[in-house]
DNA sequence: TCTGGGGTCCTAGGACCC
DNA sequence: TCTGGGGTCCTAGGACCC
């Protein structure tokens, strides 16, 4: 007996999601982005996509393919409430559900369907509920694996149900691009492409050592694929693995020159992770920093030290060494930090009493910001930051999704 | 007023040790 | 007085996903 995967993908799901709240923009073309003004379109609305918008585009270029384009600024609660409550209305249905993404997910009903009866009828009553309670539509697509369960669901967007039996695979994936695959990208179908593969059915007919001795691992994986294949299991969010890094980036408003106008940047940055180890009660052993120029050049840099940590001048402290050891090549667009090498439990205590205090204060400072929001409460030397920055969330998938479960 | 931000995994090269 | 090879760790970069 083989596996019966649905998969689930909300239909341009943050533009939909204010055009629910927000009824006068119903039918309109619209523009979800984040706030900056260097951002882009994070997700266009079914109407905006007509006109050409589409998701990635600059602003400017959007406005000229559809000038009555109404932008909306992202707001990463509203997404997260609505992503939770679609996580409830799966649970109803299988104790197997993955959140692939803040508007994606997979159930897993193969123990489900006696009790249930078949994928179909439950995808339908899925669909009514999201309909009914989110007031959204979804499209869902049905397939013995993960793979083509995703694929599935692409297939008739919006509101869409495709239900791929195990005799049709074969054709379906002669007529498939190989690019419409999840794993398979730009990159790699350009490479694919170089040999002669483009179908999916053509990538499944390759003789596997070719595929390996093109791109290593990859090759099984790849080979795999074109067969419509998929061993990988659904990931239920309690069965989720530790994190393993923790970062924040933010591309600046202007492009910057000097080291220096970085640091307040870069203080900010760390906080940010900071708090975020501290709320998850991790800390890290890797600092990572990344810089991108003004061409787009991204390049990071890393130190590893023996005790981790999780206290934000700390962090600070060696991003600005790491920093401090680069000669900037041009101007700097954006910023990053993070911290990897995570391990549970705080990090070290501070041998100096001075250290000790700030230790106290930073917990002090993380229960008011739980309580009242974040940047309810935050370091001075951040008074002269950007008023916008801590607007900023333009998360594509929520943080910390764990805590809403 | 060109090009967001959050992650994961894999690879390749060099250092270092035995 | 010419030169080995395996294993592991570290670092940087690239590909992918949403």
């Amino acid at each position: 007996m083989h596996a019966t995967i649905l998969h689930i993908d909300m239909d341009a799901f943050f533009a939909s999601v204010e055009q629910q709240v927000h009824p006068a923009l119903k039918g309109k073309p619209v523009a979800v982005c984040g706030a900056n003004t260097r951002t882009v379109v994070l997700t266009a609305s079914y109407e905006a996509r007509a006109r050409g918008v589409s998701t990635g585009m600059t602003l400017p270029e959007a406005r000229v393919r559809c000038p009555e384009l109404r932008i909306v600024r992202s707001d990463h609660d509203r997404y997260t409430h609505a992503c939770r409550r679609l996580l409830a209305i799966c649970r109803d249905y299988t104790p197997d559900v993955e959140i692939f993404s803040v508007d994606e997910a997979f159930l897993d009903l193969t123990r489900s369907l006696f009790l249930l009866g078949p994928p179909a009828s439950i995808a339908r009553a899925i669909k009514h509920r999201i309909r009914r309670e989110l007031c959204l539509t979804a499209s869902i697509g049905i397939a013995p694996n993960k793979l083509l369960a995703k694929l599935a669901s692409g297939l008739k967007k919006p509101d869409g149900l495709v239900v791929i039996e195990p005799n049709d695979i074969p054709a379906l994936l002669e007529e498939t691009p190989v690019e419409d695959l999840c794993g398979i990208g730009p990159a790699l179908g350009k490479k694919l492409a170089a040999l002669g593969i483009t179908s999916c059915g053509q990538l499944g007919r390759t003789p596997l050592p070719l595929l390996v001795k093109r791109f290593g691992v990859l090759g099984y994986r790849m080979k795999a694929m074109g067969l419509g294949q998929d061993a990988s299991p659904v990931v239920p969010l309690e069965a989720e693995p530790e994190a393993k890094s923790i970062g924040h980036s933010m591309t600046l408003e202007r492009n910057v020159i000097h080291r220096d106008q970085l640091s307040t940047c870069l203080f900010q940055l760390s906080c940010r992770v900071g708090r975020r180890l501290r709320e998850n009660g991790l800390s890290g052993r890797v600092v990572t920093l990344t810089l991108r120029y003004a061409d787009f050049r991204t390049f990071s840099h890393q130190t590893r030290f023996k005790q981790p940590i999780d206290d934000d001048l700390e962090i600070y402290r060696f991003a600005r060494r790491i920093l401090k050891g680069i000669r900037l090549g041009q101007a700097v667009r954006l910023v990053g930090v993070s911290l990897s090498d995570l391990v549970c439990g705080a990090g070290q205590i501070p041998l100096f009493e001075k250290d000790r205090q700030r230790q106290r204060l930073m917990a002090a400072m993380d229960r008011v910001n739980r309580r009242y929001g974040s940047g309810a409460l935050f370091w001075g030397t951040l008074l002269k930051r950007d008023p916008h920055r801590d607007l900023v969330s333009p998360a594509w998938r929520p943080e910390g999704i764990k805590q809403y479960c």
